[in-house]
DNA sequence: GAAAACTGCTTGTAAACTGCAAGTGGAATG
DNA sequence: CATTCCACTTGCAGTTTACAAGCAGTTTTC
């Protein structure tokens, strides 16, 4: 892999930098989405499949997912977030709070991103452990921070 | 202007997930290079002058970035940031300190990054008031934000 | 146990984007 | 007034993206 340059910025760019990476990662992330099937069929912004397989496969090779059989559905591939993604909520929770503000968001789908964000740092640690759970194995944390981020979109979505 | 989604992150994504907006903001930002020949000469990666002059228009349309011209150099053009591009310091922070820990970056690069994080949102409140001095016309702020990652980064460059 | 549906892709094609090299036209410099 | 500077623009080849269709195993259904 040649990289244009050492700097933390750039590379982060390289390894994220399209139109559809970080949105595949959202979908793992809050949607829980796990397989490609889920991936494809719940995709707001209505990925190709090529596409999707490709991404899949991209984030594989640069070390975000994994892949693994689903034990009694022999063909059902489910993808899991290493800890290098999971560590990017931090990143997401940035990115959600300013397309919120600056950007042309529907305010039921700002209103986990303005959630998550007033959570602050606590709040994404709390989130990160969830997804360590979910997705590497790790102990069920007391708190589910996705079950209060639909909890907040549901309030929203009620509001007319 | 079609967007895919109302979602925060996929709009955020669409402005800036491509190989080139985020390292030309980082470049502006970080670096303080404030016209299309500092911005070319300067580069890092070697951005390429008609990627260059289409992303500094597109993230102009997308008002991230304002132009305006050189007092006693009529062909010169000064980019200046907006208050929605200085709402991406957060971002940057955390991509720094994403790519810093988790991708090759080069040290001395990595340094800043890493003063970055570590300073925590005040540093990043104090490097926000910096950015708007330099390009908003705000009061200079009493601490240069600029001026301590530029140490930092000599520090970690002297150090064999 | 044959047919239908599910699952995770691959292939084909056209359009859009990217990267490189070269060129352009006005402004400043000597 | 010739040369260099400056901010781009243009042409072109290669890559990426979008959309549609197809396909080979695996269940599920009847």
């Amino acid at each position: 892999m040649d990289r244009r340059s050492g700097c933390p910025i750039n590379l982060s760019v390289e390894v994220l930098g399209d139109r559809w990476s970080l949105v595949v990662l959202r979908d793992i992330m809050f949607g829980n989405f796990r397989t490609y099937g889920e991936l494809h069929a719940n995709s707001l912004e209505g990925i190709a499949t090529n596409i999707l397989a490709n991404r899949l496969k991209r984030l594989m090779e640069e070390g975000l997912v994994t892949a693994s059989a689903d034990p009694g559905h022999k063909q059902r591939t489910i993808y899991s977030l290493t800890e290098m993604a999971i560590a990017l909520v931090p990143v997401m929770v940035q990115l959600g709070a300013w397309g919120a503000q600056f950007l042309p968001a529907s305010p039921e789908l700002s209103a986990r991103a303005i959630a998550l964000a007033e959570g602050g740092p606590h709040m994404a640690d709390d989130f990160m452990a969830e997804l360590r759970h979910l997705h590497l194995g790790a102990p069920r944390p007391g708190r589910s921070v996705l079950a209060e981020l639909d909890a907040a979109y549901q309030a929203a979505a009620q509001k007319p």
